[in-house]
DNA sequence: ATTTAGCACTCTAAGTTCGAGAGTGCTAAA
DNA sequence: TTTAGCACTCTCGAACTTAGAGTGCTAAAT
């Protein structure tokens, strides 16, 4: 059955309100603060279909109506208000953008900082797949007679750097020729393509600095290992949370910071509600993890030329400021993109 | 007045139950559980005294006692027993050692952890004030035909890089003579000591890279101030501290998680608690600060030859549990500060 | 055929009362 | 000096009460 025009109403009034105060609505109310021009009677007539059909429910029989899951579900396909934002939130947005900042993380990090400020929401996110990243460029360089540093970019920007030990009878010319080798060999590899048979023929190629290389390539190889951890995920803007009426239970705060914690749950829900879509909205129970029955999740893909740079994902209560926290990542994720793709 | 034998005794009582419980405590309690020999009644009499002389308080009239800042430092400074770790608890914290790693920070980072799992409390760490720390190393690497990467590298094994855009006149050569020059005038300096003066004699060595010089020389100048906003601390374990019956209470939570986010005021206790002990303990009021009267804080230095590296804190409730903290940070910093003098 | 006023009914949330229990301090006996 | 005894105090939770918000149904009004 579709919705005629005066229930939608309704379900819009019960949902708008239900956002601001988080309180069930009663047919009072909604006939005194949004002027449909019937009588609360035959608001609650109509409240009553809204409920069997799914879209409202009841806390308990004298209480107003809280929305479901069904119905925010209808109100974000449907009625959704597209929300402009404030002259001062686009400054806000804008200026980050505005500093020259040439690294990918660096620049997902404030961007996520920004999120979570204007939402008022927790901010998660993960950066680009490792996995699928190519080295860009690979090699040692000396800092002192016995350390060096072994330096790896990839083609997403992701620096990484370590500390590496260099044995005494290697000079600075032989640093050059490893770190010529390596990139000859390495350089547009993706991580996982980086298999022991290389390794192999790298080793047979400079038999003679196998002290070292064996050195480096260890490191290589642990680091494959930390992407695979999957702990990638970070989260801002956390205790905000605690300012909501739906945390106010201190078991209801504990389990959303300990879920926040368990960081490969957190990288696996971000994964599944990423869709190929731009933004996408996942309430409640429609989420495949029940501990996020209670939250909703808004994700945006940072996604340059079909390559996935990594994912933004609002965490907040179902019932949750929907048009503005799709606006506003909208708007970042926009201007994310478009930096992105100068810079990449 | 010095206290006598039982009073001690009876102090205690009182704070190693309290410390385990967070319920007041009664004189019944204390003659059934801790046998002194004494009935409750000459107890309750010895507590009395101790109430006046202000080691211990009474929440309500009818209730047991609690002990007061002034009853935990006497408990600190000469009743705390010294608590041994458990094997599994040793093992735990030499394994991070074990693997190698030659980066203060991720050392660091791992130890905080490790500290916070064992106390299951919050722990902050301060790194390296880079105000005072040393450039060992800095220099530029090509890593496209437009990309480059200013790598720095300070005496504490801190790197910090900063992908750049190379200017199309220069050559690979060119930029080895600018890391070079750079090396020569700036290795050694502290950040601090890096003046327009010096800046200006670069410049000068080098006006046909001027182009280049002012990109690099903006971003030295840039990492600087990021010093100087000391929002270097890094905090691990917070939500460990909703187990505490002491945030049970939201408000509370509220308040000790944005007290946590308050970056700079953290440096700030951080900081002030550091005595040049290698343990200092501060105890609720004790505190300058007042937002800290219900805390307690354990700090531990991370020294090395007399540079200070760095500071963990154990933030806890007052009611903490101090011998267990003070072993594992004794542990922790011991290890540390071993890895670390053979690493510099 | 809808809409609405009226009303009985339900349920919660916030007070209020009350008694049990834990603990105290004092007194007087050991 | 210590301790038993006892009256007193205070908190906490349980049980009860009530105001208020909201509902659903019925019957009248449109």
């Amino acid at each position: 059955m579709m919705l005629d025009e005066r229930k939608i109403k309704i379900l819009a009034a019960v949902i708008h309100d239900y956002i601001a105060t988080a309180e069930p609505i009663g047919s009072r109310t909604i006939a005194r603060k949004y002027r449909i021009g019937i009588s609360p009677a035959t608001i609650r007539n109509e409240m009553a279909d809204l409920e069997e059909l799914g879209y409202l429910s009841q806390p308990h029989t004298s209480a107003g109506r809280v929305p479901s899951h069904k119905g925010y579900r209808f109100y974000v396909d449907f009625l959704m208000p597209v929300k402009k934002l404030s002259d001062t939130e686009q400054a806000l947005i804008r200026r980050i953008f505005n500093k020259r900042v040439n690294e990918l993380e660096q620049l997902v990090r404030e961007a996520a900082r920004v999120i979570s400020t204007l939402t008022s929401y927790t901010t998660l996110t993960i950066g680009p797949q490792l996995k699928t990243s190519r080295l860009k460029h690979i090699n040692v360089n000396r800092i002192d007679e016995t350390k060096g540093l072994l330096l790896m970019v990839t083609n997403y920007g992701t620096v990484s750097h370590n500390i590496i030990e260099i044995p005494q009878n290697l000079n600075d010319s032989d640093l050059v020729r490893i770190s010529n080798v390596l990139n000859a060999n390495l350089q547009g590899k993706t991580l996982v393509e980086i298999t022991s048979d290389i390794i192999d023929s790298i080793k047979n190629e400079m038999i003679e600095y196998d002290e070292i290389l064996n050195i480096l390539l260890e490191i290589l190889l642990e680091n494959l290992d930390d992407v695979d951890e999957s702990g990638n995920v970070v989260s801002t803007g956390s205790s905000k949370m605690l300012d909501y009426p739906e945390f106010q239970d201190v078991e209801k705060a504990k389990n959303f910071f300990s879920l926040l914690e368990q960081n490969d749950l957190m990288t696996k829900v971000l994964k599944t509600s990423m869709k190929p879509d731009s933004i996408n909205i996942t309430i409640g129970s429609e989420n495949p993890f029940i501990e996020f029955q209670d939250f909703s999740i808004v994700t945006s893909n940072i996604r340059v030329d079909d390559k996935d740079l990594g994912v933004f994902g609002i965490l907040g209560p179902t019932r949750m400021e929907y048009s503005r926290v799709v606006s506003i990542l909208e708007q970042v994720t926009n201007y994310l993109t478009k930096t992105l793709s100068t810079m990449l």
